[in-house]
DNA sequence: AGGTTGGCTGCAACCGGTTGCCGTCAGGAG
DNA sequence: CTCCTGACGGCAACCGGTTGCAGCCAACCT
């Protein structure tokens, strides 16, 4: 149906290359020649197949991009900052979501790797190694996860936790409960090992969760139960869960508990009380991720974010 | 670098023709070759090239859906229910953000068009004469917005419609700000006919304004100013900023003014006040949309969906 | 004038597969 | 022992482009 290069270079009578160099390098074409050329290709309504190109020139100038949950408010930002730096550099990105599943994630990259320039892999729930085996099908750049010889994007974690901890002991909290996130990820360990190894804390681990709403409200009767009067939760959604789940049963978000979140999403904003958070620089490391990928030099950099704290209304002083 | 199809008919001392086969048409080959070339196959770490698989059959089995704004909670649901519905039916779904600006969008649709085999345009900024033209192109499903010729998935937005201001009716209001969404947009155009078909209702307009929670901060002051004692938004994202911008003003939802809105996006549900809205069945629209997408019989049709009010905490009487 | 040079274009191979057509060969029917 | 048939696999053209090489011709140099 749709016009292709012969139909181009029949109608304005000269070779199929020359059509083609008329796109792809038009200073090798006689001025005369190429606006006779781009008439005719106009008049066909011609475009270039993109797919046939990358089969010769081995580029696509498309970008993959791969998250866990595309639902997580956490991920817009970073797409959206994405696409607007690759179109910037005259790529597009096509996003796909795994739904947590490490298969489908998998199949995904199998499916993405001929077809794209390379892969954003954004909070992986693979293993390592078969991140590893997979980036010699591919180029990856990879969030949230530091993988061997791989070009990745962190956001500190441990300094954000931290600073959640800090502001928490500050209000006089001893007992904290960390809830975590999903099995797999680094997130969540990083919080783990922050948390362990601050002195004069009382820490109760609950997890892995879902790192969802529902996971926090599957575990706030527990937390409820554990005594202790604050909450680092794995992310925004899980704390707004922990806060609905609390509310359920009566007990007041700071006036009781203390919850604190990661992230920075939207809902956290809108939420009553206004949820406490430490902003992670999404929309920075889409940005930085893709510059990551283009610039195929950066074999294995590392680039790590800093992350700030966001007190709102969801953390207050420990009760007496 | 990755194995070709030449790599593995050179290994296992056949034709390529005959691993093309093997893998594309196995009963056309006997068992024992082709138990040959699938062992060299996977020893090499050998997978078809998709893209060039897709030059001579035309059939890439990637299909692409295209949003205006990924980070309005709306779509997800809508992604994830049309991931889900392709995968079972052996095809990826890739998607891409225009950031609400028609032109990226002709772009994206231009370029995905031979990658893909077939779009899902989700709530289109585009005009339906330049949609008509791109389906030339590429098979389209569209969704939230009725194109001449081409199969589409709608919502009753009408009836939610009349279904929000019966409700408000009900309640005793006659005074509705009714604060629509962008300039192209057939789901605001569905509901300003409703509501201007409403007898005995006072309708004040407003708009076109961003569907966005900014959108709707931004535009509260005059809301308030109206006189109207309800609001019929846009969308759930609309107004939870007119609330919020109400609150601003010291203005108490729902017992000064009511605010509903559209979509039930999960943000609603967690805000304070609960959000009343129209819900809006975005998982069966993506999967109706890949069901009519693959059966490339159903040439025109049409489906629409029902909507259903959930009445919330957003919503009260009128003050006398 | 003859030899260079350089700009422009055509030729043909190639990217990684697919597929219609035909030849080969073994087994069964007559 | 022929003839036919059907299963199997090789050949080669093709999908829509790209690109190294070579040929042509006009302009330039000496």
């Amino acid at each position: 149906m749709a016009a292709t290069i012969k139909d181009v270079a029949r109608v304005s009578g000269v070779h199929v290359s020359t059509v083609s160099r008329t796109f792809s390098a038009p200073h090798l074409v006689n001025p005369a020649t190429r606006s006779r050329v781009l008439a005719a290709a106009d008049d066909l309504g011609y475009r270039p197949n993109r797919a046939a190109r990358a089969l010769t020139t081995g580029r696509t100038f498309n970008l993959g991009l791969i998250v866990a949950d595309i639902s997580n408010p956490f991920f817009p930002p970073l797409i959206k900052a994405a696409q607007a730096q690759a179109r910037g550099r005259d790529h597009h990105v096509f996003v796909a979501d795994t739904d947590e599943d490490p298969r489908v994630e998998e199949e995904l990259i199998r499916t993405l790797a001929k077809q794209v320039d390379g892969v954003l892999l954004c909070s992986p729930r693979l293993s390592n190694k078969l991140i590893e085996r997979l980036a010699e099908d591919v180029p990856f750049v990879v969030v949230n996860r530091r993988v061997r010889g791989l070009p990745s994007v962190l956001m500190n974690v441990a300094q954000g936790a931290r600073l959640a901890l800090d502001h928490l002991a500050g209000l006089g909290h001893r007992r904290i409960a960390l809830v975590s996130g999903p099995a797999g990820s680094w997130t969540s360990n990083e919080m783990r090992a922050v948390a362990a190894a601050t002195e004069g804390l009382d820490l109760v681990g609950f997890g892995p969760n879902q790192p969802t709403e529902s996971g926090g409200l599957a575990v706030a009767s527990e937390v409820a139960a554990s005594g202790a009067t604050a909450v680092l939760a794995y992310n925004d959604l899980v704390a707004l869960g922990v806060i609905e789940g609390l509310a359920e049963q009566g007990i007041g978000v700071p006036d009781q508990i203390s919850v604190i979140g990661f992230d920075d999403i939207l809902p956290g904003r809108l939420n009553r009380p206004k949820l406490t958070t430490v902003a992670m620089p999404a929309a920075a490391a889409g940005r930085m991720a893709v510059d990551l990928l283009l610039q195929s030099g950066g074999e294995g950099a590392t680039v790590t974010l800093e992350t700030a704290l966001i007190v709102r209304e969801s953390t207050g002083r420990a009760q007496t």
